[in-house]
DNA sequence: TTAGGATTTG
């Protein structure tokens, strides 16, 4: 990208420099100095009509003054462009811009000595490998009027339900489908995109081109593009899209929060402020109009008969036949069946042979056939990939449970069929990047990366459950975490005698309640000490409804703490939704650090926002400030964990306490924290069971009260994660196999105490476990 | 020119 036009927003540029660039001052700009990684800026403070050299290649000079030195004698430096950089760079650059050079060659100025200016020159050219980047300012209606200032094109966007045949417009959308670029039957690339925008009108665009780079880079449904020179005709009945002369597109990531940067392959585009708007705009619309979740999935998610979208990394590839293609991919997961081996010849297989060998239990073998195989053989090894629309298949005889899954993709682009290559940039793959290098390939058998059907694997075997029973039996299934020197008392004993006291026992869980587990789970206040059931989604649904009458108050936008976008939904009840992004250093974080406050918010609304960013808290306005709903209602979501306040303890605070957190160094945005600074007594999730336990002697209900200890999983975590609740179900079949005669009941060690509860009529002696968990082998 | 969304059947 050798010449890039950017943007300025409050003077400082919004898109950062390759990192590897390094600011050279004007006084080094000296022969005999590596200025390789090096680059210059300056102020334009003149600018030469372009002209042509006599050998017929484009020339274009401009003076660059060094803000930095300007009181120095020499401040200023002729910059010389060449080529087709000339031409694009006197099409955009504007007296006053900003301009970056990089990759520049340094020569003595044969003018110096009449213009005063520094004694060498920087010659570019895209053959030299330099790069441009011109910082320009929004181009207003009153600069225009200068005369020094000329006026940047300004473009009209067409929303989709204006558009007419036979035109040729610009306009901008969010990709409800696409159809990554492949190689077409005529001699271009081609991708089919379907836009759609707040008209709700939907437009399906046919792109091709020769060059798939320059074709949009779309990664996911849900992607926003803007399309400059796109025409429009009729097909069929239904107006559609196709590239015309000049054609040209950006495309944005389609989070809300996330930062609006374009991805291109031109040369020169325009993006300023009111793009910027645009994109955010879009975005907004998108999170609460448009459901966009894709079929992607990991390969530790794969099941036999279903199509999916893969992010993973590819390991080797091979050719299998004229009409197909072996691509070796791993993703950081196993998958839980086993998987088919396409036979290849060793000599045909590329890829690193150790890694290949390292990673055999975790990569997957993906045959691609037809149109998909030129474009999977041009695939670079170690390079990042989507690929969309995966057919896994069970092959061999239908009755038999471990015949291999095959992965296919077959031929044809239906349903966006196709394989996209993602950039190191790309969010999705710097998370798979962290995550693979922290794959541990020694024990690739760690509970974390087990998927459930290897979980359940492992106890299919009958037998296998048998002598696990066994040796439980002989053992214990418990353990204790202290007070290792007290000795058993029976049963019979601790019923005898009177409370508080402490015992150690050896007893067989008889039975448990509640035997469905996740009616175990309850939030409990430290403070008065009283136990809650956990509100349901549509209570929290009901308050959010509720508050989402009242506006949000405009007052409150934008605060010095804060920042904050508002929009209203295209449907009919026009819903004003607002959302406030927690500054840090003045500064927005990135979004997995953010913790962002929402207003008018649907469940569905709140509960993506939670998927992206690292805090969320409902909130609504009131005169002054803004205020926590309901405390039936979560104060707090994090990740999928709801955080719920005390009714009864809590006294909130005003919502700018929390302005003292995103002060702080590094805030962590702790809940316990976040709650003190609210007022907030915050609840906590507990496991709440009742063991009768047996020994022989007699028989006695003892209280589980555990916020992980026991089961060594939080309780905060289980409703929300099948993967620990199978593991919860697991542990209680074990320590309490069901159907099991008492002698074949396995033995718990456990610390029990008892305590008295009394009230106006009874008294009554109860027991509670503590101290203890479950052995690590029965987990 | 190509494809014009709407799963292969290896």
């Amino acid at each position: 990208m050798p010449v890039q036009l950017l943007k300025i927003i409050k003077g400082k540029s919004e898109t950062l420099l390759p990192s590897h660039l390094q600011k050279e001052d004007l006084k080094h700009l000296q022969e005999g100095f590596d200025h390789t990684n090096k680059y210059f800026q300056g102020i334009v403070i003149l600018s030469y009509p372009l002209t042509k050299l006599r050998d017929g290649r484009n020339f274009f000079k401009v003076v660059l003054q060094d803000l930095d030195n300007s009181f120095s004698r020499i401040n200023s430096i002729n910059i010389l462009i060449y080529g087709k950089m000339a031409e694009d760079c006197a099409n955009v650059i504007r007296h006053g811009d900003t301009i970056v050079v990089a990759g520049f060659k340094l020569a003595k100025s044969p003018t110096a000595r009449e213009d005063g200016r520094h004694g060498c020159h920087l010659e570019v050219s895209e053959e030299a490998g330099s790069a441009v980047y011109i910082y320009t300012r929004p181009r207003t209606t009153a600069a225009s009027e200068t005369a020094s200032v000329s006026v940047a094109p300004k473009y009209v966007y067409t929303p989709l339900n204006h558009l007419k045949d036979g035109t040729i417009v610009n306009l901008y959308g969010v990709v409800k489908f696409f159809k990554p670029p492949y190689v077409s039957k005529g001699t271009d690339y081609c991708s089919v995109v379907t836009l759609v925008d707040p008209s709700n009108v939907k437009l399906t665009c046919t792109l091709f081109n020769g060059n798939p780079d320059s074709l949009p880079k779309i990664y996911k449904v849900g992607d926003i593009v803007r399309f400059h020179r796109i025409k429009i005709k009729e097909y069929n009945g239904q107006i559609q899209g196709i590239t015309s002369v000049g054609f040209a597109s950006l495309t944005f990531d389609g989070t809300v929060g996330a930062p609006v940067v374009p991805r291109t392959s031109s040369k020169v585009y325009t993006f300023m402020d009111e793009e910027q708007k645009t994109v955010e705009e879009l975005r907004v619309w998108a999170a609460s109009s448009l459901s966009i979740s894709g079929p992607a999935a990991k390969l530790s998610d794969v099941q036999p008969m279903l199509f999916f979208d893969l992010t993973c990394q590819l390991v080797g590839k091979a050719k299998v036949d004229g009409s197909s293609f072996l691509l070796k991919v791993w993703d950081g997961t196993k998958c839980p069946y086993p998987t088919w081996k396409v036979p290849v010849e060793a000599r045909d297989l590329e890829g690193e042979k150790v890694v290949l060998h390292q990673l055999q239990n975790l990569t997957v073998d993906i045959l691609v056939y037809d149109n998909h195989v030129q474009l999977a053989k041009s695939l670079k090894i170690g390079s990042f990939l989507r690929i969309y629309s995966i057919h896994t298949k069970q092959g061999g005889a239908e009755n038999e449970n471990v015949s291999p899954i095959e992965f296919h993709l077959h031929g044809g682009t239906c349903y966006g069929r196709g394989i996209g290559v993602l950039p190191e940039s790309n969010l999705d793959v710097k998370e798979l990047k962290a995550f693979l290098e922290s794959v541990d390939l020694a024990g690739s058998q760690n509970m974390e990366s087990m998927s459930s059907v290897e979980l359940d694997g492992m106890f299919k075997n009958i037998t296998d459950l048998e002598s696990h029973l066994q040796k439980c039996q002989q053992l214990s299934v418990t353990v204790l975490t202290d007070h290792q020197h007290l000795k058993n008392t029976e049963l019979k004993t601790i019923l005898n005698s009177t409370a508080p006291q402490q015992y150690r026992i050896r007893a067989k869980l008889r039975t448990y309640k509640p035997q469905k587990l996740y009616q175990s789970i309850k939030l409990h206040c430290s403070k008065c000490n009283s136990l809650q059931e956990v509100p349901d989604g549509d209570d929290f649904d009901c308050i959010l409804r509720g508050s989402a009458v009242t506006a949000p108050n405009p007052e409150l936008q934008n605060t010095s703490w804060y920042d904050s976008v508002m929009w209203t939904t295209q449907d009919q009840k026009q819903r004003k939704i607002a959302i406030h992004f927690v500054k840090h250093d003045e500064m927005l974080q990135q979004p997995e650090d953010t913790l962002l406050m929402i207003e008018g918010g649907t469940l569905k609304e709140v509960w993506k926002l939670t998927k992206r960013f690292k805090c969320v808290i409902p909130v609504r306005s009131n005169k002054d400030d803004l205020e926590l709903l309901d405390l039936s209602a979560p104060f707090l979501l994090q990740g999928s964990i709801k955080y719920y306040g005390c009714k009864q303890c809590s006294t909130p605070k005003p919502i700018k306490s929390l302005s003292s957190i995103a002060a702080e160094q590094r805030p962590s945005w702790e809940p316990a924290e976040i709650a003190q600074v609210l007022g907030i007594e915050l609840l906590q999730y507990v496991f709440i069971m009742k063991f009768t336990l047996v020994d022989g002697t007699g028989a006695l209900n003892a209280y589980l009260f555990d916020y992980e200890k026991f089961f060594q999983i939080p309780a905060s975590e289980i409703l929300t994660n099948n993967f620990l609740q199978q593991k919860m179900q697991m542990t209680m079949n074990t320590i309490c196999p069901p159907g099991r005669k008492l002698d074949d009941l396995p033995w718990l060690e456990c610390f029990i105490k008892s305590y008295n509860v009394r009230d106006a009529m009874k008294h009554q002696v109860h027991y509670r476990i503590f101290d203890t968990t479950v052995a690590e082998d029965v987990v």
